[in-house]
DNA sequence: CGGGATCCGTGGCGATACTG
DNA sequence: CAGTATCGCCACGGATCCCG
């Protein structure tokens, strides 16, 4: 009882669509991957920010914003002064790091591929 | 030797950045989606078009352009009055079906649950 | 039939400055 | 430290018209 049942990737809701509207921005899928790879889980604004080399702090704000919103990225705050915030993967948030990381094999291997063809051109 | 190693996202050619912002466009996917489930291989302009609603004439033009600029599809011509214009994934198009398909599938599968997440914000 | 050219609205995103 | 507010640019993409 899904509410789109498989190869209705067209109707109105699209999941694929969707999906791609919100990966698909500039940073998303780079919190993702810092978020995936941080060695305790957790990782505080600041720290984000200087492991995404330039990314401003409002679109680092708006793209964490938008993933805890979404429920793929939980938020900690530490009640101190002055505060400190950690991000981290939900367990959703690290199912969608599996496909997004076959994504960016492809990536890495076939990207040189598409180089070569834009050159032809 | 290839021109960025693996873990080197965040480089100014980031390949996984450049890769969705062809994917991460409107109507890329669904093209991909669409010539990789079509039963001869070869689709028509037109035919495209019925199979995806909602695209405009020009906007399913500058994909498929794009598209074949990069080596994903090819575009055979028959040189009748009035032409007919054939498209279909090159194999370089279809390895990217892959990964492209597991998100899909992970879409399907886990937009409920980030639609559920909404409903409590 | 299969597009290219143009106009234009909308929204993503960056720069800068300010706040609890 | 971790944001929010405001401004402005520009690329994405839709509508329309025209061409080989």
């Amino acid at each position: 009882m899904t509410p789109s049942p498989r190869g209705d990737l067209f109707d109105p809701a699209c999941p694929t669509r969707r999906l791609l509207d919100r990966i698909g921005t500039k940073w998303t899928s780079m919190v993702v991957k810092v978020l995936a790879e941080a060695d305790p889980g957790e990782v505080r604004f600041a720290d984000l920010q200087r492991r995404m080399p330039g990314v401003s702090q409002k679109m680092l704000s708006v793209t964490l914003r938008s993933l805890t919103h979404d429920g793929l990225v939980a938020r900690r705050v530490e009640p101190t002064v002055p505060p400190k915030v950690h991000y981290r993967l939900t367990d959703l948030g690290l199912s969608l790091e599996v496909p997004l990381a076959a994504l960016r094999n492809w990536a890495e291997e076939n990207m040189a591929a598409i180089d070569r063809a834009n050159a032809e051109a």
